[in-house]
DNA sequence: CTGTATCCAATTCGATACTG
DNA sequence: CAGTATCGAATTGGATACAG
C-alpha cells in the first residue's frame, strides 16, 4: 500500500513545518550537490579526485562543504590512510545507504522523465517571460 | 531487485552530468520549497491560502514562483473558478503523481530518521566550527 | 593528492506594499 | 482571495591561490 503524505504526518506531528530536524535534513540530502554526491557514491567508494569528476561541474568548495556536512550527518564515512601522497576514501555508512537506496528510484524516474519536463518548461517560458525559479 | 547509479547511468548515458534535462528537473523538483509543494498536493486539491498554510514558512514570493514553474514543468495543474471572489485550485497531474508516489518514501525516511542525524550533526558542528552547509 | 582560505559575482529569499 | 512588484539582506557558489 502507497504511503500517503497525511500519514507521514499524523506519525510524526510537526514533521516539516518550520523549526523540525527533517527540514535541516532535506536540506542536506535535497541539496544541488548532496544528491549527487551520495548517488555517486551509492555504487561503492571513492576518492576525493574520483569523486569530483564523478560529480560533474562541482567545485572543489562545494564539494568539501557537502561532503563535511554529509559526514557530520553519519551519511557518509571519511577513511584518510596515512600514506604520501594523501589517500582518503569517501563511503557511505549503513545510514546513507539506506537513504539512497530510497532516493535511487527517485533518479530513475527523473532520468526517464527529464526530457518531456524540460520540454514543456521551455514551450511555457517562450511565452511568459517572467523570473522563474532557475531555467 | 535495487537498482543502482550505475545502472540508471547507463540507461540513459550522460544523465546528471552538467548540461542535462535531469539537472534542471533535480533543481526543480529537489528544490527547498519544490519538495514541500509537491508533498502537500499528493494528498488532493488545494487552493492558494491552503497551500500557504499547508507549507509551513513559506512566503508568498517563493510559492508563486515554486508554483509557475511547477505548473510549466507539467507537475502541477492550475484550475481558476471566475468567481468573486477568486477561486484558484492546484492539483498534481498524472505526471506529478508519479513523481510523488516515489518521493514519499524517501520523506517518510527523513521523517523517521532526522533527529538521529541532526543530533550526528551538531555534535560535530560543536567541535569543528568552520563553515558548513546550513545548521 | 587532498584539501582550505579568500575574494567576488550571482542568486535566492523574505518582508513589505500594492493590485485585480 | 489570489496573486505581482520591488527592495535589500543573506546565502550560494565559482575561480583562484595556496597549504599539508
Amino acid at each position: 500500500m502507497p504511503v500517503s503524505f497525511a500519514e507521514i504526518l499524523s506519525s510524526a506531528p510537526g514533521s516539516f513545518s518550520h523549526a523540525c530536524p527533517t527540514r535541516t535534513v532535506l536540506d542536506h540530502v535535497m541539496s544541488r550537490w548532496g544528491v549527487l554526491v551520495l548517488a555517486a557514491l551509492s555504487d561503492g567508494t571513492l576518492r576525493w579526485g574520483e569523486l569530483r569528476r564523478a560529480v560533474d561541474g562541482i567545485s572543489e568548495k562545494m564539494l568539501g562543504s557537502t561532503l563535511r556536512t554529509l559526514t557530520a550527518d553519519g551519511l557518509v564515512a571519511r577513511r584518510s590512510l596515512p600514506s604520501v601522497p594523501p589517500h582518503v576514501e569517501y563511503s557511505l555508512t549503513d545510514l546513507g545507504r539506506d537513504l539512497t537506496e530510497r532516493m535511487l528510484p527517485l533518479l530513475a524516474w527523473i532520468s526517464d522523465n527529464a526530457g518531456d519536463i524540460v520540454e514543456r518548461g521551455e514551450a511555457v517560458a517562450a511565452v511568459q517571460d517572467s523570473s522563474r525559479l532557475d531555467v
